[in-house]
RNA sequence: GGCGUGGUAGCUCAGUUGGUGAGAGCGCCGGAUUCAUAACCCGGAGGUCGGCGGUUCAAAUCCGCCCCACGCUACCA
């Protein structure tokens, strides 16, 4: 059986999430991860708050709160949405770890004992007033182009021209405004990925399987111009994984810390010896160390051969899943185990218009959850994945969906058979009657669009694997219009037993199947159904006589109210402007 | 500017090793049904497959040019 590690690209620490990053990384791994475990795997499923950078140092400094502080309780409250949406991370851990120090630090020794790394002085602008060097973008200028005021210094925004920040016309700081701005000198590592240049794009080349735009992306920036450039691996901050060659010093390098794409994606191992030392894995083997229990997820020499690794990510974070990350695996010279199959996602839109943290459009994970059940947004959200290309959520899209796919066809099959069952035989699956031809048919039906499913979801076509799932649920609906068990029951009560009894074990099968996309819908449907066994349906026709005759049920509560216009109306206005 | 992705029914999207009358879901119209969350089931209407040109017996699919949308463009992460 083949051990899948899965990985969703770790969400940045400086706030709630939305919607748009939710579908395009944590929730579609989760999906595959859910599916995964259903289907028997032994999986390892991680995620992590990435934590370093400018932007949480200054984030931290609006909320007055100290740094470490700030993205402990950032962590804990990214942690607390996760559950809400069931996202069934193994461990979701920190990039601020002391295994991802450890980590980090020990790549970049080796790197450096590989003559992977170089170090380059640079100038750099330093705002006194601020007391930190700035990135490019938190430079505001008047733009030498096009003379708009608020270019910043990579790139202006009105004439879309790149800049130098020394370019900019009146510089200063977009923290503060502080214009007491000077050019620094100063020293930093780059790793230089174009020595594994040839390297990786024999690596890209021989993965034919992946996403065109996963490859297209790691194809253009190995080509793009002089081909893969080196690149900056640490920066000037307080707040970070101190500069250091494994577990020494590193000379000239004192004060300062590794970039954080970096350490992000080394995050990803760091995260597993996390779980491991959380006590969450399993005993290691007899004579064994420890650091077994993680390494065998990760180092092909300590057995992490048949293990099938998967990336998810939106398509901003490919070129270093693609190429930084591994350069650092495969500089490293060590037995680390390489991505076999990366997921990357186009992005999600907002009524017209892109979701957008830093102008609170759309709605943002906590938001979401505070409205309607985790369940709707999954389907949502899963069901209109932005696959092959951008997709656009929309208030009047995302009702008609849900109530029709949710309530109408799942919900109310779910009613429609319990509420019958109990009105003529009970509470409990009736006893008499046999398979005629229908249920055979069925059976056969069904057998073939389970394993189309499963087709779908092992190749993780997210929005073909939904549609699949979504035609089983209508199978059922038709079953049960076809029998009629309300008209065969006036002739025949054991005939319209049996056909009772096949609608109650769709119930069950449909939680088992269902469960990767909606799991607390699924639990609620085995509970109802009094079920114990939600094995993966791999003999169609004995899954759907495992709840035997006799065997007792509740009916549900209405499992997916419908979403009214008044409730659409008001989120659409709630939701309309910037995030308050 | 360069590169990339996409442009197929009112909406959201499948579909290209070129070839039986171009598909699904939703919406709409009609029918059937009454177990069910005014739900379900059946049927129907609806498309110059972004535009122009080319290759071919044959193009949504291959080639060229053009238009449009979105993204990336390496110090935000």
């Amino acid at each position: 059986m083949t051990r899948h590690l899965i990985t969703s690209a770790i969400p940045y620490i400086n706030g709630i999430k939305h919607l748009g990053n939710l579908v395009g990384s944590q929730l579609p791994a989760d999906l595959f991860a859910r599916y995964q475990r259903a289907r028997g795997a032994e999986v390892l499923f991680l995620c992590a708050t990435d934590e370093h950078g400018t932007p949480a140092e200054l984030a931290a400094a609006k909320a007055g709160k100290p740094v470490a502080e700030y993205c402990a309780e950032m962590h804990e409250i990214q942690a607390e949405i996760a559950r809400g949406f069931a996202l069934s991370f193994d461990h979701f851990g920190r990039s601020s770890s002391p295994q991802n120090h450890r980590l980090t630090q020990h790549f970049a020794g080796r790197l450096a004992d590989a003559g992977l790394i170089r170090e380059v002085s640079e100038r750099q602008v330093y705002s006194n007033a601020d007391g930190r060097f700035l990135p490019d973008r938190y430079i505001e200028g008047t733009c030498p182009n096009c003379g708009y005021d608020k270019a910043r210094g990579d790139q202006c925004e009105n004439c879309t021209k790149q800049l130098d920040p020394t370019d900019l016309i009146n510089p200063r700081s977009a923290i503060g405004g502080s214009t007491d701005l000077e050019v620094r000198e100063t020293k930093h590592l780059y790793l230089r990925q174009s020595a594994l240049k040839d390297e990786l794009d024999a690596w890209i080349d021989s993965k034919s399987d992946w996403p065109v735009l996963t490859t297209s992306i790691a194809k253009k920036w190995l080509h793009d111009g002089d081909g893969l450039q080196d690149r900056g691996i640490t920066r000037d901050l307080d707040w970070g994984i101190p500069v250091k060659k494994g577990e020494d010093d590193w000379p000239g390098m004192e004060g300062k810390v590794f970039y954080v794409w970096f350490d992000a994606p080394i995050e990803y191992i760091a995260c597993a010896q996390e779980w491991a030392d959380a006590g969450k894995g399993p005993a290691p083997e007899p004579g064994a160390d420890k650091d077994s229990v993680w390494e065998r997820w990760w180092r092909t020499d300590r057995g992490a051969d048949d293990v099938r690794y998967t990336q998810f990510m939106g398509k901003d974070n490919v070129p270093f899943h693609t190429l930084s990350f591994p350069a650092t695996i495969i500089g490293s010279g060590e037995d680390w185990k390489l991505v076999d199959y990366i997921k990357s996602f186009n992005y999600l839109n907002y009524d017209g218009g892109q979701f957008s943290t830093s102008q609170g459009r759309g709605i943002f994970m906590d938001q979401a959850l505070s409205i309607l059940p985790a369940d709707y947004w999954r389907w949502w959200l899963l069901s209109h994945a932005p696959e092959s290309s951008d997709s656009e959520f929309t208030w009047e899209n995302f009702q008609a969906a849900v109530n029709k796919d949710l309530a109408d066809v799942l919900g109310n099959f779910v009613s429609r058979i319990t509420k019958f069952c109990r009105s003529k035989f009970g509470e409990a699956l009736p006893e008499g009657g046999a398979w005629g031809p229908e249920e055979e048919a069925l059976a056969d039906d069904l057998t073939a669009r389970i394993r189309a499913y499963e087709g779908f979801m092992d190749a993780i076509e997210v929005r073909k694997s939904a549609s699949a799932l979504r035609a089983i649920w209508v199978v059922g609906n038709e079953y049960l219009q076809t029998v009629a068990p309300w008209t065969t029951f006036k002739t025949d009560p054991d005939r319209a037993a049996a056909q009772v009894r096949m609608g109650l074990n769709l119930i069950r099968l449909y939680a088992v199947l269902s469960q990767p996309f909606i799991p607390e819908a699924s639990a609620g449907m085995l509970t109802a159904m009094n079920a114990t066994d939600a094995s993966w349906p791999d003999d169609v026709r004995a899954a759907l006589q495992a709840l035997p005759p006799g065997h007792g049920f509740t009916v549900p509560e209405v499992m997916f109210a419908k979403i009214t216009d008044e409730q659409r109306e008001d989120w659409q206005s709630r939701f309309a402007g910037t995030r308050g």
